[in-house]
DNA sequence: GGCATATTCAACCAAATGGTTGACGAATGA
DNA sequence: TCATTCGTCAACCATTTGGTTGAATATGCC
């Protein structure tokens, strides 16, 4: 566990910025250019610039230069270790990734089956 | 969302050091006073205190004095927000936000009962 | 070529962070 | 009572963070 604790530190830094956790959300959508990005932002270009190069050193998104602009697209699998460090602890026992995605084969396969007593 | 960006930032930022998540590690296993947690680590007795005090802030530990000794208790509950939110991301991509608070909400109310097929 | 667009770089700034030390208050126990 | 233990407070320090501005570097288009 100590070994990913620097990716640790790198991840949960990037998504304690809320501007960063919205750009993570906008990107949600889809990929993005970084003006686009910066769009509905109250601050400068080059704020949100340095905004998205933490979020590409951590992994969360990935950046493709395509002629002049430079697109910018999630990359939800970096979020999968610090979630899983997250899932270590306590709540384990209500927030259990594994019986998540059982729960989600079961919902997927047998429709609202899987629900034991919704109401 | 937005309404929880704030607790968010304290989570994510009181997550971020490699100092504070062992402290959360060494808890899991048992309460500890403040001294007993600093133990192990090569910096004062106050900077384990700030440690703390940040953790507690963020929800993430209970500390109740008892005597002359404070007891720090590990609060898991407060990281269900943030993995929540982080489960929106990843590997169940937008789709599944929705049927991941089916899921706990049934996992909730049924126990273990929720697990559609557990083996 | 020359201008507009997209993005970053460099330098700077204020505030926050993570640490230190020394003094302090409050409970314990000889 | 008096020394000891537990923990915090206050002041300080270096570094990092999140932002700014103005200049620079590509690239695309007429």
């Amino acid at each position: 566990m100590a070994c990913m604790s620097e990716q640790l530190d790198i991840t949960f830094q990037a998504l304690a910025d809320p501007t960063r956790r919205a750009i993570l959300s906008m990107l949600l959508e889809d990929d993005m250019a970084v003006t686009d990005v910066a769009e509905p932002f109250e601050m400068s270009l080059t704020a949100i610039s340095k905004h998205l190069g933490i979020l590409s050193r951590a992994g969360l998104i990935s950046q493709e230069r395509r002629g002049r602009v430079k697109w910018c697209k999630l990359e939800p699998d970096a979020l999968r270790d610090a979630s899983i460090w997250m899932q270590s602890f306590g709540q384990f026992e209500a927030v259990n990734l594994d019986a998540f995605e059982k729960f989600l084969a079961a919902e997927l396969s047998g429709g609202d089956a899987a629900l034991p007593n919704e109401d």
